[in-house]
DNA sequence: TAGTTAATGCAACTAAGTTGCAAATATAAG
DNA sequence: CTTATATTTGCAACTTAGTTGCATTAACTA
């Protein structure tokens, strides 16, 4: 079930996604927003923008949940394949336009992959 | 800090991953060992069989660390940079025996990489 | 065989995420 | 503009994975 109404949290939430390719973990954003939305709203939100195509989710290397925005996601087709890449030097983690083609499988069926790099980014690489 | 006494948890849990290519989570060794075993020491000795290189581990989709036997891996040299397949149906968790390039990034400097597959296993795919 | 030091068990804790329910509020209908 | 209704929110309590400190136990060494 996704957004219905838009409510002073979603507009706050979505907010904080205009402008960045940087995937944000929901701690950070309730940190960040913790006095001004409820932590449980801010995980249903996103839970729910989630579900619309707004955004899209994976988990990090430290296995929390982190959102960016989804460019060529909607309700039906959502699955953003594209590569994240998390920097170990300042945590900066951002989506990787750039395309993998998984190999295939045999005797399996593939569904769904997605890839996790761990590196310097274009800023903390000397 | 590795393994340095041979003790009898270290055997238990190092029989857990004898004959199999199948990734363990930390969850389902507490669920079965956990009456021979305590959880903390659970958790103690996997990460150093990890250190030691006898292990590798990492975090399927539900966030939720995996373990699995290395293959190439030593204490110098740690990196078990195959995929991980988790089957939608059984749950089953196994290494990939194939390579995987992970194509290069401007600017960015790349230290290591995971990818994950969701998909149905041999068993599992009709 | 005794001494040293690593390994274990326990209990209490942290941190991420979830749930149920009552109160608040966006939206549609009148 | 006002009311009715159903969604959304906040709160508190809970669940689950994983960690920490410390006293006790048990490998290994001399």
């Amino acid at each position: 079930m996704g957004i219905i109404r838009k409510t002073e949290s979603v507009e706050i939430l979505l907010n904080e996604f205009q402008d960045t390719e940087t995937a944000l973990s929901t701690v950070e954003l309730i940190k960040r927003l913790g006095n001004q939305i409820n932590k449980t709203t801010i995980y249903r939100v996103l839970g729910k923008l989630e579900d619309d195509g707004v955004l899209h989710s994976f988990l990090g290397f430290d296995g929390v949940k982190r959102f960016a925005r989804c460019k060529t996601c909607s309700k039906s087709n959502h699955s953003d394949v594209h590569p994240h890449f998390q920097c170990v030097s300042c945590g900066k983690t951002e989506c990787l336009d750039i395309e993998v083609n998984i190999p295939e499988l045999l005797n399996r069926e593939v569904m769904f992959s997605q890839l996790l790099i761990k590196g310097k980014c274009d800023l903390c690489a000397v």
